[in-house]
DNA sequence: CCCCTTGGGTTCGGATTCCGAACCCTAGCT
DNA sequence: AGCTAGGGTTCGGAATCCGAACCCAAGGGG
């Protein structure tokens, strides 16, 4: 396997790692899939800083994961709602977490488990062939440099 | 969905998502994917300054991602190698280049493809139901809070 | 009518982290 | 004897982070 120098601004994993390598933001998408709205209770639930919140929350509505909507309380406030580009980061929060359960799971477990709604069952996230419907792992993939590569 | 507070100490998301939510941490990740060992080629790959290079290195061995591991070439010299915990993130970084693919492709198209060495097919990431077999998105799936939760 | 509370922010200064450039050390090569 | 390569460490300035304090508008209570 040799070396692969790739052009980061085209490269559709760091474009996302650059977001999300963000701190706190990883954090808030988790909150976000856990239920939570309203900047009051993200403030409260992490423990972040309140400018710093703002700021997250804001780059991740213009990133177009979250929609900041108006909603009637007993006035206008305001609710952060995951969109549809938002909702399908799932499966990187969900691969995360599995290998957060087998790896650093802490001594007395984990704070939370998942199921499917309907039959209770565990969730898997599992890398496949789309041809041939494989599982894989790292080494049963191979690499294609399209461009910019210079080894 | 009623807000959940989870302790962060305990969150089999977080853990991991404080190690990887560092800056350059996933960089570093894929470049190691694509077969990067040495501590000149990172560096040079990802013009990732010197200092930075050798903490997240250490970091990542420290957690046990990487191993360092001296090797000879005219003389003594080390390499980095992913574990099989650091393997084990490859469904991490899969769903993260899909949802790159996906939603932040840039106009030119990606810069490198993955494909099944074996048969060619392209790569899924898919969450499912390990009970009924069924795909399932952020919806389908019922969080229950084991320990201090507190709405 | 005045003050208090609530949600959703902004501003500020100090503490951390990042980062580039320069330096260090050891073996081998010429 | 000096040069190079690999793998680092040190340093000081620049960019971020963060907690605490402040702001503001609309109800509600007295």
């Amino acid at each position: 396997m040799a070396p692969v120098k790739v052009a980061d601004e085209l490269c559709t994993l760091s474009l996302p790692a650059a977001l999300l390598g963000e701190r706190w933001t990883l954090l808030l998408l988790r909150q976000a899939f856990l239920g939570t709205r309203r900047f009051e209770d993200f403030q409260t639930e992490m423990d972040i800083s309140r400018s710093v919140l703002t700021e997250r929350l804001g780059t991740l509505v213009e990133e177009g994961i979250l929609r900041r909507e108006a909603y009637k309380d007993v006035r206008t406030r305001y609710e952060y709602r995951l969109t549809e580009k938002g909702l399908e980061l799932y499966p990187v929060l969900m691969a995360l977490r599995k290998w957060g359960d087998r790896w650093m799971s802490p001594a007395e477990g984990p704070s939370f488990d998942v199921h499917h709604r309907t039959c209770g069952g565990d969730i898997g996230v599992h890398v496949s062939c789309e041809g041939c419907g494989a599982e894989l792992t790292a080494r049963d993939v191979r690499v294609t440099p399209l461009r910019d590569s210079r080894a």
